[in-house]
Parts: structure tokens; C-alpha cells; sequence
RNA sequence: GCGGAUAUAGCUCAGUAGGUAGAGCGUCAGAUUGUGGCUCUGAAUGUCACGGGUUCGAGCCCCGUUAUUCGCCCCA
């Protein structure tokens, strides 16, 4: 029996590649743009890095990860916890006060695969260590925001909520479960679970009995101090000046412990089940909790198979095309020629000079070599035969409009270059 | 992890009442000797996901496995 890849992982063959390829170019060239920086870390941790970055009681840490080893390492679920703690085993902080990171990288989780969401999966994020400011929200947010733009995607809505301080949410939560405690028999299993957990988690749900519950339930940002507040209104005062469109969704909260305050999420109509093309927040706790000195920061990771998903949808309803390849800058026939060292002697010169080129490899007829041309889109063809060896000339062809002009063997990449010239000395009327 | 659906050539899909597979696209070759795109002609390719069962006989029916997919869940 054929042996067939694991179970939510995907192959990327060529023309799969040509189009994740733009989507990671585009983003590490709005990223460095935006002056954040790239870093890359192992594919596996100590797992012990995520229990205490990610919290014991998500899903991500108490069933999602791929452990090895008896536990000790871990492929990484997530980057947020990998950066922080190499941006502290390298003392990056002595550096600058502020490091702006990105990263664009595959991550492994045991989820059951569905569309856009894959046992491993990749994608492309940032984060912002030093600055408890706004402005760095909101530059996060746009920094988003300009990626999925540059890509092409405008069809999402960004959701906007603030989670205050630990000490903030202690106070709402117990106003919070007081609230849902004469309803605890109408919850679901999870939440029930939840209300003793982690009662935030219960806001996010899709129940629409729960969310009938919850109509009338107290709101997070009630109980918010003054700066809390402040912090928020003066993000969404900045987004009003910058023109970025958003929604606020006091009901948002994030899956894992880290996360404190600003938080926000971009939300594609399209996707299923798999709505969230990118989200992120505050983690001012989680520098400190991985043994460093007390740290604002601030991150957001975008789901590049999920963005795929959107361009390629949109691509098929005619909307939107992927960039091509370079194209074939030469191709160059085989005529019977025997011995086709000659042929791969030019064929270096010319790649040497950074000109694509190649040749035929399977002694086909020079029409089927012709077709082969075309289909590689070639910009021009040449045919070399006895012949053209001995004259050391040929008929350099450009597959546009046929035209075509003779060319010195010796100095092709000239005549390549030449190409119009040429063609006005030889044929003065054509 | 739970519930539903699906699984036929590289791709998109047909396949009638169970009688051992087809189309379009793509690929390859040819349409007078060494010149592509259009057109025409022709060819190749499937253990009908895998394993078992029912039957004289299964792509079609039954069971299991695997994978995909939708919802839950989770999140990017």
C-alpha cells in the first residue's frame, strides 16, 4: 500500500509554492517596512516553555501538543512563548528597550484537521517587546492590517476588545459567575467547566442559548480602571485618524493565559468554522512569568493557509491573480545536435550572466522541444543544430511575435540584449 | 475528542436496475524532411481510497480502516 502523509499535513507542490511564496514576501517586505526584524527559533522547545508561557489549562497545552522524548520537548504550537524566551536568553532587551520581531514559520498541533486548520500549519506574526504605550497597539494593528491589504484582502472585519489587568478581571469574573450560577444547569459541558476555570472563556461562545444568557450579564470594561480605559479609547481615537475601519466586541476574548488587555482579531465571513485570519494582544504578564524583569509587549500571528484559502477564492471568482514566476528567458533547441556539451556549455555561460535558461533533456523532435518552449513561456528560443556549431551563428526567436534576428554564438547574451536593435538592422522594413 | 457527509484517470466530474469503467481539461505523439501558440487526428494513464463480507458476478449493497470535508470544540 502507498504510504500517504499524516493526517493534516499538506504537500506543496510547485504551483502550490509559487503562491505561498507570495504571500511570505509579501509580508516580510511590509514587515521590514515596518522596521520589525525577522527571528527564527527551534522547531521544538522544552515543553516545560510552553506549560508556564501558554498556560496548563488551555486546550493548546493539556491536549493539543506534539510531545516526544517522555515529554521533554515539544514541537512548537505557537511562536509568542519561543520569541519571549529567546529574546530573554539573549538578552535582546540590552540591545534596544523596544524590539520589534517578526517571524514567519510552520507550528504543530493535534487538533482534528478541518479547512484551514491543519496539524501543521504556518504562520506569519510579530511582536513588540518593551513598550506598554499605545501608539505600539495601534502600530501593531496596522502593521496587520497593511499585511493583509498588501496581500490583496480587504474582506475581513477587525474585532477590538480591551481584558484590563489580572487584578481588573478578578473583580468582573466573580461578578461574572454570580451572574451565570442560577443558570449552571442550562450550560453546556465545557462551560460548566469553564465557570469554574475559566469563566471569561464562556463569553466566546457560539451556543445561542448561552449567548441569550449572557445578554444581559455584566461587562468586562465597566470594570476597568480609568486607565485601562484611557489606554483603549486612545487605540480606537488613533484608528479613526489612520482610517482603519473596526468593530468593538466587548464579548472578545483570547484562548491563552497570556494575554492581557488590548486584544483584537481580524474575522473573515469566509472561512467556516475557521473564521480568525489573525489575532493577537497584550501579554504584559508573560515576559515576567518566563523569568524576566516585568515587560509590556504586544504580538499577533495570521493563519497563511487560511489567507491562501481567501486569495485562492478570490482568484477563482476572477478577482485576484498570483504573480508568475519569473519567466524562461531562453530555451534552446537541440537539432540533432550529438553532442550536447555545447549546448550545456552555453547554457552555463548564460546562467552564469543570470540568464534562465535550459535545454531539451530527452532528445525530443525540435517541434515537441518548440512546444516545450511555449509552455515554459519563454521570452526567446533558439535552435541549434551542426549547422549553427560550425557557423557559430543562429536564429535568435522571440515568441511574443516570432520575429527573429541572427545572432553571433559568441556573444549571445549581448544579442539577448540587443534584441530590438538588431532586429531594425536586419530587417530595416519589418 | 463528539456528530453528519464524501472518497472513480494529474484536475473537474459522469457511471443508468449490481454484469469486471467513461467525458472534458491536462499530458504525450503526429498532420511530409530543423520552428511554438489555433485547429485536426491519435495515444497513454485507473489494483474505481484500503481491507473484508454478501453475490454466479460489486465502482455500485453491508462492515471495518484510512483520508478529506461540514458542524461542535479549538484557534491563526
Amino acid at each position: 500500500m502507498q504510504i500517504q502523509k499524516p493526517r493534516g499535513t499538506y504537500d506543496l507542490i510547485p504551483a502550490e509554492v509559487v503562491k505561498r511564496r507570495y504571500v511570505e514576501e509579501t509580508a516580510r517586505k511590509v514587515f521590514s517596512n515596518f522596521n520589525f526584524n525577522e527571528i527564527r527559533t527551534p522547531t521544538f522547545e522544552n515543553t516545560q516553555l510552553f506549560k508556564r508561557g501558554i498556560g496548563e489549562e488551555t486546550d493548546i497545552v493539556s491536549k493539543e501538543m506534539y510531545s516526544f522524548n517522555d515529554g521533554e520537548f515539544t514541537l512548537k504550537p505557537e511562536m509568542t512563548a519561543s520569541v519571549i524566551r529567546s529574546y530573554l536568553e539573549n538578552s535582546l532587551y540590552n540591545e534596544s528597550p523596544l524590539q520589534k520581531l517578526f517571524y514567519i514559520s510552520n507550528m504543530f498541533r493535534a487538533e482534528r484537521p478541518q479547512k484551514g486548520r491543519y496539524r501543521e500549519f504556518s504562520q506569519f506574526g510579530a511582536e513588540a517587546i518593551g513598550s506598554g504605550d499605545y501608539s505600539i497597539d495601534v502600530e501593531m494593528i496596522s502593521l496587520g492590517d497593511s499585511i493583509l491589504k498588501a496581500l490583496g484582502l480587504k474582506d475581513y472585519t477587525i474585532t477590538l476588545n480591551t481584558l484590563g489587568t489580572n487584578e481588573e478581571r478578578k473583580a468582573y469574573l466573580s461578578k461574572l459567575k454570580e451572574h451565570l450560577k442560577p443558570f449552571e444547569n442550562q450550560l453546556s459541558e465545557t462551560s460548566k467547566v469553564r465557570l469554574e476555570k475559566n469563566p471569561l472563556r464562556i463569553l466566546d461562545t457560539k451556543n445561542p442559548e448561552e449567548r441569550k444568557i449572557l445578554e444581559d450579564a455584566p461587562v468586562l470594561y465597566d470594570f476597568l480602571s480609568d486607565e485601562s480605559k484611557t489606554h483603549f479609547q486612545n487605540i480606537l481615537t488613533s484608528l479613526d485618524a489612520l482610517k482603519i475601519k473596526y468593530v468593538v466586541d466587548y464579548k472578545l476574548v483570547r484562548g491563552l493565559d497570556y494575554y492581557t488587555s488590548t486584544a483584537f482579531e481580524f474575522i473573515s465571513s469566509e472561512l467556516g468554522a475557521q473564521s480568525t485570519i489573525l489575532g493577537g494582544g497584550r501579554y504584559d504578564v508573560l515576559v515576567e512569568m518566563l523569568g524576566g524583569k516585568p515587560t509590556p509587549a504586544i504580538g499577533f500571528a495570521a493563519g497563511i493557509e487560511r489567507i491562501l484559502i481567501l486569495l485562492e477564492e478570490k482568484e477563482k471568482a476572477g478577482k485576484f491573480t498570483f504573480p508568475e514566476d519569473n519567466k524562461l528567458n531562453l530555451y534552446i533547441v537541440n537539432a540533432g545536435l550529438k553532442d550536447n556539451s555545447k549546448i550545456q556549455k552555453l547554457l552555463l555561460d548564460l546562467r552564469a550572466l543570470g540568464i534562465k535558461c535550459d535545454s531539451d533533456f530527452l532528445s525530443r523532435s525540435v517541434k515537441s522541444q518548440m512546444k516545450e518552449s511555449n509552455k515554459y513561456n519563454a521570452e526567446f528560443t533558439m535552435v541549434i543544430g551542426e549547422t549553427e556549431v560550425e557557423s557559430q551563428k543562429c536564429r535568435l526567436k522571440r515568441m511574443a511575435d516570432g520575429k527573429e534576428i541572427e545572432a553571433d554564438l559568441n556573444r549571445i547574451y549581448d544579442d539577448i540584449m540587443l534584441f530590438e536593435e538588431l532586429l531594425r538592422k536586419q530587417n530595416p522594413n519589418g
